[in-house]
RNA sequence: GCCGGUGUGGCGGAAUGGUAGACGCGGUGGACUCAAAAUCCACUGGCAGCGAUGUCGUGUAGGUUCGAGUCCUAUCACCGGUACCA
């Protein structure tokens, strides 16, 4: 009751008292633990873990402020609701960071999490602190180690040679993100391609089931569902064996074009094929080029983007069909990963091997002819993704003339099968999970190698197989790859000496089964039957950049446990929700170098002109011109960040929520703007100050909706309609900016309402009582000090069930149609709300300047749209 | 390169095939003040007009429709992912 006085006797709003006071009181009600409950339908929201990297970012203020909206909003909704926190705490990052301040991996994040941890708090998140974890804690990656060992023995897990980028001058493995321009970042070497054994999980058994699974879920956005369907990448072709001239083994090639069969010229390879490695042996000038494009580095977007160079074996390969010789040719876009590592060449109809020819001086032969039409070959033309027209045919191929895509596909599945010199098969894009990387600041493979007994998994009364915390870093060599004493253990098997495995997983490891884990705080196994009540996930939110990699990793994880037995759902989410980056302004001076400085936005004053555009910039500090370089996402580099704790210290967490919700649409980019932010304070200030002058007024008596006149009428029918579309926005669209909006409206209708009879009174209290209810998910802070200046006791405001429209206050006497003459806007008319189309039409047609359009011309059409508009079409 | 997305006033955005620009920011003018801040009031897409109103306008070029920001085709620019950043 004391907090009642302090905070009603004051009239302006002080967000650092409001919050602390809400924060206290729900940390001393425990609001936000909750329990299996069966009572009530479970809620679990979750927006993705964050990565420690030492100071919370807009993106994670955005994420997790989407991630309470909802989890308040579902439970004010009647739902039992877990919303928990934890973190991505394994990473390179860390490792980064420890060679740069000379400290630990361990320590460098575990401080991060203690100050991060710190700053989630005085957002006041509803959240469940006592399911937190740090995902580089044993007692959490010792689950992880142990499903390893069981896929080890399901044979899901296994061992081969795998491709990695290598650093020459470092000696040491390279992350895609630190090759640049082929480079080594710190070295500055010449990257180079490296074949090293590594573990691999069969996520290509799950295949089949990880796209059809993409079918099940309504409630995820159909750009993800594309992207994960054409990244997994089905496609149902042949494989052909071409002989190959004095070698025993055939070539064997995958396509999904086996009508072009006939247009096949030559047949090329990459450069990690046996065939290349054994024809280099005894060609020299061979050698020396597969040695060339040995440099650069692994990725896609390297290896698709570079210029397309190849070599011929000096090797035939003798078509299936004629008995033609083909030259077998070394090609760099022709990657080992995918397929069999060969491909027919159809330079006839595929853009690659058209230019490919070109610049080689390869033969190019027409086999696809479209609606008749004669084929340049000096030319391309796409006739070859065109396989589904209906006036595509085979031609120049002898038994397949005249056949369409689908027919000469059977005709040739059905030959070159008979012949043994082909097979129907399905192929995936989607390659085997690599889980294995040089790096120490990660969880360790449990795994040892025993010289008798080779790879051994750990057995599970040894684990955890603990990382050391304790280690001097230097970034060259991982700390357990040089600890010798760390290494060596004995073979569980024959008890032999062995060496530990030194490689440490993924951290898409423990993202992929964090979410399970808070359903299970202590459990003993990765989860226990509490998991089953909790699961699955019923709102996932993260960003879009996860939209592939980890959200496969996520739904084949559950897959995976699901096999395991631990959990009974097929798919770990039910909704996802994938926000957009949050942007800012970047500022800079350039330096005589050409280099450029980049100045902070809190440092830079706007220069405008008399029509509010924007003109300039001037750094605050000199007062003289700094250059406007865009709007970017927020980063170092950029220098465009805006701490958010520096915001909520000076406008308090909810006018950073408010701001972060209100700016943009949770999909789309936010782009932060101080001023944008001084304007949702301003918001609050006014409905503190609207609250707290009502609540100074006389008692007033109940709503009676009868007694209503105009007035009040239409502004209760403004809150019920406001009601209707926040819930619906909140609920179903998402569209938090819009509820927003909406409730600005409607605090502008209150406060120019200035009736003062006890039904306005009334019907003000029913709007502003409702306003704090509808506020809260947003809020909850003001919302939770209003509610008491309202004069309720103080309480979980989330308890409270969120408010339903009346149907009754909706009604309305009237409606405003638009009137379009010939599809143009040229007036509005005011109808009873029971019109008829043709009442509604006659007064469009009684509409003056509807009429002045319609003179001298005949009607034709009119179309009347009830509620909308009408269209009278003249001429 | 490939896959996915986005493009609307000075700015962020709204409009779920039916009145383009809600709401907010910025700006202009005014009130209050010794002054400033805060607050309040009015106006604010371009062009023409005193106004009523007209006209143009949703990256670009076409198309479907009584009606297109929204659907279709092509194209440009930017953003995300591209398997070892998370």
């Amino acid at each position: 009751m004391q907090d009642i006085q302090d905070q009603g006797s004051h009239n302006d709003y002080n967000p650092q008292a409001v919050e602390s006071a809400a924060q206290q009181y729900w940390n001393a009600q425990h609001a936000y633990e909750v329990k299996e409950d069966t009572s009530r339908p479970k809620y679990y929201c979750l927006a993705m873990l964050p990565y420690p990297s030492g100071a919370l970012h807009m993106g994670h203020v955005r994420n997790y402020t989407i991630g309470d909206v909802i989890s308040r909003f579902q439970r004010m909704n009647g739902k039992n609701v877990l919303q928990p926190m934890g973190w991505d705490a394994f990473g390179l990052p860390a490792e980064n960071a420890a060679i740069k301040n000379n400290t630990a991996p361990a320590k460098w994040t575990y401080k991060n999490i203690d100050h991060m941890r710190d700053q989630l708090k005085s957002l006041g998140y509803a959240i469940d602190w006592s399911r937190e974890f740090a995902t580089c804690r044993p007692d959490y990656y010792r689950w992880e180690q142990q499903m390893f060992t069981r896929l080890m023995k399901k044979g899901l897990a296994y061992r081969k040679n795998a491709v990695v980028n290598w650093d020459p001058v470092d000696q040491t493995v390279l992350a895609n993100e630190q090759v640049i321009d082929g480079r080594g970042w710190r070295s500055g070497a010449l990257v180079e391609k490296r074949e090293i054994p590594q573990w691999f999980l069969k996520i290509t058994d799950y295949a089949q089931e990880l796209l059809d699974g993409l079918d099940t879920l309504p409630g995820w956005p159909d750009a993800v569902k594309t992207m994960q369907r054409n990244w997994i990448g089905r496609s149902e072709g042949l494989e052909i064996h071409f002989a190959v001239e004095n070698e025993a083994e055939p070539l064997t090639v995958f396509t999904t074009r086996p009508d072009t069969l006939m247009g096949v010229t030559f047949v090329s390879i990459a450069g990690e094929h046996p065939l290349a490695l054994k024809a280099a042996r005894s060609n020299p000038q061979l050698a020396a080029f597969l040695d060339e494009l040995k440099h650069g580095g692994v990725s896609e977007a390297e290896l698709e983007t570079q210029e397309k160079r190849g070599m011929p074996t000096g090797l035939f390969a003798i078509h299936p069909i004629t008995g033609d010789k083909l030259p077998v040719w070394v090609a760099n876009f022709v990657l080992m990963g995918y397929g069999t590592g060969a491909v027919m060449a159809v330079p006839g109809h595929d853009e690659r091997d058209f230019q490919f020819a070109h610049k080689y001086h390869l033969p190019i032969r027409q086999v696809i002819a479209v609606g008749g039409a004669d084929y340049d070959p000096q030319q391309w033309q796409d006739w070859y993704s065109d396989k589904t027209r209906a006036d595509m045919r085979v031609i120049n191929s002898g038994a397949l003339d005249g056949k369409n895509y689908r027919e000469a596909f059977d005709f040739l599945a059905d030959t070159l099968q008979a012949s043994g010199k082909g097979l129907r098969r399905v192929n995936w894009r989607l390659r085997d999970w690599g889980v294995s990387r040089q790096r120490y600041w990660g969880c360790p493979i449990p795994v040892i190698y025993c010289p008798k007994c080779e790879a051994v998994p750990v057995p599970e009364d040894q684990l955890p197989v603990v990382l050391p915390e304790d280690v001097a870093f230097s970034g060259v060599q991982s700390p357990i790859k040089a600890d010798p004493a760390w290494r060596k253990t004995t073979c569980p098997q024959c008890g032999g000496p062995a060496e530990r495995e030194t490689d440490t997983f993924d951290t898409f490891m423990e993202s992929s089964w964090y979410y399970a884990r808070y359903t299970s705080p202590g459990a003993n196994g990765q989860v226990d039957e509490r998991a089953n009540y909790w699961l699955p996930v019923d709102q996932y939110i993260g960003g879009i950049e996860h939209a592939i990699l980890h959200l496969l990793y996520f739904r084949f994880y559950h897959k995976l446990m699901r096999d395991a037995g631990l959990v009974k759902s097929d798919e770990p989410a039910t909704n996802l929700l994938c926000q957009g980056m949050v942007i800012a302004e970047t500022f800079y001076r350039e330096n005589a170098d050409g280099s450029k400085d980049w100045i902070n936005p809190a440092d830079v004053d706007i220069q405008r002109d008399e029509k509010a555009r924007v003109i300039g910039a001037l750094l605050k500090a000199d007062g003289k011109p700094v250059q406007i370089g865009g709007t970017e996402k927020m980063s170092k580099s950029k220098n465009n960040g805006v701490d958010p704790q520096t915001m909520v210290e000076k406008f308090g967490a909810d006018t950073v929520r408010l701001f972060s919700m209100f700016a943009a649409p949770p999909e789309q980019s936010l782009e932060w703007s101080e001023a944008g932010v001084e304007g949702m304070a301003r918001f609050l200030r006014r409905f503190w100050r609207e609250v707290i002058t009502h609540v100074g007024q006389p008692d007033h008596p109940e709503v009676d909706p009868a007694a209503l006149d105009a007035g009040q009428k239409a502004l209760r029918r403004q809150l019920h309609e406001t009601i209707q579309k926040v819930s619906d926005d909140f609920g179903r669209r998402h569209a938090f900016n819009t509820a927003i909006a909406s409730l600005m409206e409607l605090l502008n209708a209150v406060n120019k309402f200035s009736d003062q009879s006890d039904q306005g009174r009334a019907v003000r209290h029913e709007v502003l009582e409702t306003m704090v209810l509808l506020l809260n998910p947003v809020v909850p802070h003001v919302s939770h000090a209003l509610w008491q200046a309202l004069g309720h006791p103080q309480r979980v405001l989330d308890d409270q069930p969120w408010p339903k429209a009346d149907s009754n206050a909706l009604v309305r006497d009237s409606l405003t149609l638009a009137v379009q003459v010939n599809g143009k806007l040229r007036g509005t008319i005011d109808v009873p709300a029971n019109a008829s189309k043709e009442e509604a039409e006659a007064l469009a047609r009684a509409n003056p300047n509807v009429a002045a359009f319609l003179e001298g011309q005949a009607v034709r059409k009119v179309i009347v749209v009830p509620g909308k508009i009408v269209n009278i079409v003249a001429g």
